[in-house]
DNA sequence: GGTACTCTACTCAAAGTTGAAGAGAAGGGA
DNA sequence: TCCCTTCTCTTCAACTTTGAGTAGAGTACC
């Protein structure tokens, strides 16, 4: 999965209406260049490629002065709107190594009901668990353990960071549970709030 | 930078001669395919790649029993086996947000000195130390601290990671000090050896 | 002695990514 | 006014990656 689609997706959605450059200036305000793969090449593509596939839709516009770029402005479908948070979803359960993905998706976690973001990042702490396990599993079959030399470092390397990961969205869990940030159909900012009644079954 | 070519020049190498099937064999049986991008395909591509660069020299292989697929034979040259260490130096010492080309340096750092090893991973930590200061540079300039919302958690997540990875290159450098594994040039395996003499100015 | 499975070995089209470049508009100073 | 730079907006060729497909050869069972 690339991170790309999930970000241009999330851009145009946030604008209704977006052409490519704004995408782009969106992106960049969020740091995006800096952690992802997102380039204006790669954005363009993307739009393309969604508007193709009926995830967004085109409108060309004719530049009223005459000249500059043809350019084109994209609107987001309703099956793009899935997609969107399909990919979101995605993004922040799955142990992708790639970390440009789970950025993204804790740049958009806020568009989903603060319950469901819980959860999704429960699952990918048991998901990351679970790949822990089958690194040290291969890394130590039936040879006995210590044979491995210096290639053991690498599963080293792995645990280690699936560790980190487990850490840091531990952390982010706690604080989503506490109240911080506003979520999906939440109006007030939540500062100092007090347990909600609807939320006193977390962990259900 | 992409893994692959670094694995499959490394492969080649080690082999001296081989065809894409046996690289594929020995990526999978390093776990490659578990934390690389290195498929069959790319992997094809690559060797194709790097002959026609004239890092690998191609051998067509007519095939004894007549029928079955032209498979064709790859040998290192010596540009390649220069690239192959650069790649390498460059994979141990860049803060790549992939964890796919660390991975990989680390497989093949015996391949060097010990010392140019201990020396790449302390460039390593500054680099990633530096990389660090840049990431909350960019994510707390003067609006002041706390206007972020819900964005700073990638901020977080990112310096988490930098951290989580500043402390497993540490400890890499640690045992390594210490005698840990065989690398280029040493030729008994390095149990309990005292600190060697050619060894007692590191840090210079 | 057929048929089903796995292993060896490679190819290809479609998609994604990179890095550079193109071309008009807008500002600003000599 | 003319030139220079910077900003807006997009394209393109070259390269890499993906995921599926092709195809022969061993072997193993019943």
């Amino acid at each position: 999965m690339s991170a790309v689609r999930l970000l241009v997706l999330g851009a145009v959605r946030r604008h209704g209406r977006a052409h490519g450059y704004q995408v782009l200036n969106d992106l960049e305000s969020w740091g995006a260049h800096e952690w992802s793969t997102a380039k204006p090449g790669s954005i363009y593509h993307a739009l393309k490629q969604l508007a193709k596939q009926g995830l967004l839709l085109a409108h060309e516009i004719a530049p009223s002065t005459a000249g500059g770029p043809p350019r084109t402005e994209y609107e987001i479908t309703r099956r793009g709107a899935e997609e969107f948070l399909s990919l979101l979803r995605e993004a922040l359960v799955s142990h992708d190594q790639r970390m440009d993905v789970l950025s993204s998706g804790v740049g958009f976690i806020v568009h989903l009901p603060r319950r469901e973001a819980v959860a999704l990042l429960e699952e990918r702490l048991q998901r990351l668990q679970q790949w822990r396990g089958s690194v040290t599993d291969h890394y130590a079959p039936e040879d006995g353990p210590g044979q491995l030399g210096h290639v053991g470092e690498i599963m080293h390397l792995w645990v280690h960071s699936a560790d980190a990961g487990a850490q840091w969205t531990r952390g982010l869990i706690e604080r989503i549970e506490d109240g911080a940030y506003t979520f999906e159909g939440e109006e007030e900012p939540s500062v100092g709030v007090p347990a909600e009644d609807e939320d006193h079954s977390r962990h259900a």
